[in-house]
DNA sequence: ATTCTAAATGAAAATCATTTTCATTTAAAA
DNA sequence: TTTTAAATGAAAATGATTTTCATTTAGAAT
């Protein structure tokens, strides 16, 4: 958690209860949510708190790299932790039976790349990868 | 357009006007649009045209392949014409500077995968590849 | 060509995730 | 302790998308 108002610090945002009990939820879980979904957990610790705060919150979350946004199904969007909070070039995978989510920065695009710039005679400027599979608890209790 | 509406016929999805222009607009442009920039083309032509109908066809026509949707800046979604109505594995790449889309089929994204699955012991189920670039026109004008 | 039927459509209202407003509270700097 | 900008709650606003329902229409049946 330290990590994590450093980076609250040298990003000029307070650090607030609320702030390190949303950061503490997505730590202790791997898993990602909507806001609701963190406003429902949120209301059973603190007597006031408004979605609107959750989503200013995870919205400033994402941009500082601690939260990765992720679009799920029927035009909602996800929240979920990001650990490389290096700002290195990475890419995530969710399991789909579970919900978890983690990074990783492996990432050889670079000859696909090429290629594909090759066929389409476009330049690439960005490439996003999202990949869906099945973690390895989930397989073994398959 | 004989293609487009045998697949329309296809999927018993009835050929009116307002699908033919639907399709001939994305045809003509190679572009991805908004819903709403859809529906200002079409009041052109149709004196009578609810955003409603442009909603439900382009829904439709994504489902049967003819469209895909791809996210755009603020939550927004735009639709593009996709020539891979063959339902053959293929991604899209967006030109950033005049909104051109096209598909292809080329992925190389056996050997990644591999690696990916190794280091994450996730077992991998689908693979989302998007790019954007700069098309070779928009290069040459650059 | 005419009739029939399910699908398509327009207009308006509903939905619902997200954002904004504004008055109040609070973290943390002075 | 005082000060100040940032954070927050509550409520309203926004705005994209969906739904409802009465009417129209494409295409099949006759
Ligand atoms: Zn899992
Ligand atoms: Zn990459
Ligand atoms: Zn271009
Ligand atoms: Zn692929």
């Amino acid at each position: 958690m330290e990590k994590y108002k450093k980076i609250l610090r040298k990003n000029k945002l307070k650090i607030t209860p609320k702030r390190v009990s949303i950061i503490n939820y997505f730590l202790q879980n791997n898993k990602y949510f909507t806001p609701h979904q963190i406003w429902e957990f949120m209301k059973k610790k603190f007597k006031k708190i408004g979605l609107s705060t959750i989503y200013r919150n995870l919205e400033k979350f994402e941009k500082i790299g601690i939260l990765t946004k992720v679009e799920g199904e029927e035009n909602r969007f996800y929240y979920g932790i990001c650990k490389k909070t290096n700002k290195k070039h990475h890419h995530h995978i969710i399991c789909i039976s579970c919900h978890k989510i983690r990074d990783f920065d492996l990432c050889n695009f670079e000859q696909l790349k090429k290629q594909i710039e090759k066929i389409t005679e476009f330049n690439i400027k960005e490439h996003h990868i999202f990949l869906k599979g099945i973690c390895l608890n989930c397989e073994r209790e398959a």
